[in-house]
DNA sequence: TTGATAATGATAACGCATTATCAATTCTGA
DNA sequence: TCAGAATTGATAATGCGTTATCATTATCAA
């Protein structure tokens, strides 16, 4: 929550995009989105941004298997994804199947979970 | 499959400690318990049999969100893991909660899912 | 036992994502 | 409009997991 925070047309662009992009983004797909706006926009802001609206709570991290940090705004508060095995992108899925917390053995206290599914997304399953 | 491969005081005793872990090791764990039987294994020698036994199917990879490659025996075809959030150690969940596919939205096409739960182990529920 | 060679250990090197540095630029409140 | 401070862009530096290098050692078929 620091707060000496400026309304650059570069912090404006990266908001922007990771709003309208409506799916985690990693920070080179964020900064390849904004560069069409700000051409000159530098991987470091990228990830200062990243790092400030983190902290402010604007947005989440997401973490995937074998995959870097992406990054999403924050909104529904739990949710999974879904990997497009041939482009890569990551995207929403609305919705959780529920506690999946009595699949752990006995002895093991489960209080949380994560899921990904992979497949094809719409784009990729035309082709 | 390659074959021209010896039977090394270091081999046996990487195999069996990733045998009798059943669970996934990480290299670093892995090197750190395979060092109680041979003090002087490198790390180096860790790696050299892990992508080895990994190319001859004996082990298989375990990625998790925002974690370093795991690896273990392979034995059970499909199944998930559970994660200490204290201890940070990784233990096979047998079993599978089926079908996870539908969840997927419209247009996409999923094919597969990886599932991870969190919480605590026994030796940390304990304490 | 021996010779050919695979394997090892120590460590330098690498790849890659992320962060620090710093001069130049841009905001913003006064 | 202006000064002070935050922000930016370019790039060097960092951190860390993994791999390459190479001299030495160990394995194993003959």
């Amino acid at each position: 929550m620091s707060f000496p925070e400026r309304s650059t047309r570069q912090r404006q662009i990266l908001l922007a995009a990771l709003s309208s992009a409506g799916r985690p983004l990693l920070p080179g797909e964020l900064h390849e989105i904004a560069r069409a706006e700000v051409p000159g926009l530098g991987i470091a802001t990228v990830y200062r941004n990243l790092k400030l609206l983190l902290d402010e709570g604007i947005l989440q991290a997401v973490n995937l298997p074998g995959e870097n940090v992406r990054y999403e705004i924050r909104a529904q508060p739990h949710h999974h994804h879904f990997q497009c095995r041939t482009c890569g992108r990551v995207f929403d899925i609305p919705g959780c199947p529920g506690s999946l917390e009595h699949l752990a053995p006995a002895g093991f206290i489960a209080d949380g979970h994560e899921l990904t599914l992979y497949g094809r997304c719409p784009d990729c399953a035309r082709a």
